[in-house]
DNA sequence: TACCTTCAGCGAAACGTTTCGCTAAACGTA
DNA sequence: TACGTTTAGCGAAACGTTTCGCTGAAGGTA
């Protein structure tokens, strides 16, 4: 591979000419630019970025830990958190948790050793797990999705408690009392929040908690499904189910199907995230979305800002507004349902 | 930040000896070793990834160029391709090209200048853009999911032909003869495998082909809905569609249900690619699913053997067998079904 | 003419590692 | 004792850049 050396040789002109003509930061007489800009193109001279970064000590590259690639909702901020990051000349490394704190330290290690020059992260342990973990990278982090307690540092979230509850409270308007909720880990922020909300709709109507509604699972399909197969099977279930994410939802879905519950005559289902085919379903899914594209540049614009040391940069918690999407899955519940049928038969 | 220096001074042993222990390849006496982990300890020392690299001449890092993640093909099969390099010591750059060949070109630029030790690609152009592009780059190059005619590379791929053509033959078998395909563009080999496989079946049933039935799409929802729209709206439309994908799946089904036509009874449908939630539609989607997990895998296979340079190390082709996932938006079309019921009803 | 200023271009140090080849101590053998 | 052999540990070069501070030519001024 031809190095600045061979460029600077077959232009005779010096390495310090060389690297000028590549960084555009100093004066270089046209001619010499010419004869520079020649020797590159003959000798295929392409930049050594390992040397520059050592140099600089910067590497123009920024690490990015979700818990699951596989998820959509992960996928998109990811997307969105790429294309910011490109954009401002900075290069995504892509690391998947798995919602394995193990694992996730793995990777924040790594990316100490990559020398990454900042890192946004969706955290999946428990605050403890983070005294002084996020600390002792010394780096710039912006946390996305999760917030961590008792931590200051700079974190994108939606308004998890807001939205739900008014997911819930359209359930409450529907005339549903028995809401089930499926939730998950009660140590990450999201799922603390979502719960709250459900407990605030709840409680703003008089209706009292049921600890029995509610589930707890992982943010995966296979624990949703399974709680799902539980709780619809009670003899008294509950006539409509708030899954907490888009995986769970995807798992209560299957579990109604698999038990032949319609939806929402029988059921009726509401998910927090949104996801491309949730309007495709039969009915479609009333979501609840979050601003993923937003969320993602958000990040990447505050890590920069972080990066830059910029004025005005003391961390904050940057709270987005998620979109309530109202589809089909969700109905009267039964009785009701046959009340107003009755309701209506008799007013003939 | 603490160096190799630091921890030598402290320890007070030579740079070269930490760097023995650090890499375990020289032989360093219980003392000293026990010196310089205790320095290391006490300096808060971490390996240089950067200079490490720049010294060995390799970064450990490989490229993953895919044309979408947030189709969940390629997230499925980045997610594979994450976990098999991370386990080999390796770490994954992401790219998405989003199907725009100039893009793809700027992130290999920008492979080479990070100087990544291989590049694992789903390439999005022709083939005459290759001719010299991957060559000039001069690394270990695999492709994944699609190939590039002409250029003798590893490359991880499914048997497009067959597998679609087992899927058209299915439909023939529930008594189709008009069925609508919406592929991908065609200068790519995937696209043009998959409508091969449906000539090839609609061939072998005598049928001719009728290219007013093939739409030409670009692997998006957006396009394949408009297309289907077009199909579908037609006087005399088809009686099954199999689309090229999963995102034209999902732009298929919107069609279908803002026409207002019932799955399967006045259409069916299949596609290429399964997902998540496929299984949950209602009616759950007929696919030919893909073995992501071991495309990954393969893939970090075939590339880890062309950085050992081992033996038997000629480019190939592998080509992994799709699965036929017969679920439930595939049925007889509609004037077959009813001379069924006729049928039925005239021998009772 | 003599002196000062400007500035294009250059030499060399530095970034943090790995590794080659050397030194000198320790040991075995005749 | 004298010599050769082994080997733990070290010094220094090298990887490919960027950048500081210097040089010397050119130009301006008195």
């Amino acid at each position: 591979m031809a190095t600045i050396v061979d460029v600077a040789h077959t232009a005779k002109v010096s390495i310090a000419t060389v690297s000028a003509v590549l960084n555009g930061n100093k004066f270089v007489s046209e001619e010499l630019r010419g004869r520079v800009l020649k020797a590159i193109e003959d000798t295929g001279y392409h930049p050594h970025g390992i040397a520059r970064s050592l140099k600089n000590g910067r590497t123009k590259t920024i690490g990015l830990v979700v818990t699951d690639v596989t998820n959509p909702y992960s996928t998109a901020v990811a997307r969105s958190i790429e294309d910011a990051a490109h954009a401002e000349g900075y290069t995504v490394i892509l690391c998947n948790s798995d919602e394995d704190f193990g694992k996730e330290e793995t990777y924040l290690g790594l990316m100490r050793t990559r020398r990454v020059d900042g890192l946004i992260l969706a955290p999946s342990g428990k605050p403890e797990d983070y005294r002084d973990t996020l600390e002792e990278l010394r780096m710039p982090v912006v946390l996305v999705d999760r917030t961590i307690e008792g931590l200051d540092l700079d974190a994108i979230v939606v308004n998890n408690l807001e939205a739900s509850r008014q997911g819930i409270e359209y359930l409450l308007g529907l005339g549903h009392t028995r809401i089930g909720a499926i939730v998950g880990p009660q140590h990450l922020s999201t799922s603390r929040e979502r719960l709250a909300g459900y407990r605030q709709a709840l409680a703003a109507a008089g209706l009292t908690f049921d600890e029995d509604l509610v589930c707890h699972g992982n943010f995966r399909h296979e624990d949703a499904y399974r709680a799902g197969l539980g709780l619809l099977r009670r003899a008294n279930r509950p006539t409509a189910v708030f899954a907490s994410n888009n995986l769970m939802a995807l798992g209560i879905l299957r579990a109604v199907q698999e038990i032949g519950l319609r939806c929402p005559e029988d059921i009726s289902i509401i998910a927090f995230d949104d996801f491309d085919g949730a309007a495709l379903f039969r009915p479609a899914l009333t979501t609840i979305a979050q601003p993923t594209t937003e969320i993602g540049r958000m990040a990447v614009d505050r890590l920069l800002a972080q990066l830059r040391r910029q004025a005005g940069n003391s961390p904050r918690r940057e709270v987005m507004s998620a979109t309530f999407n109202i589809r089909g899955s969700c109905g009267r519940p039964p009785q009701a349902a046959a009340a107003a049928r009755a309701d209506e038969g008799s007013r003939r």
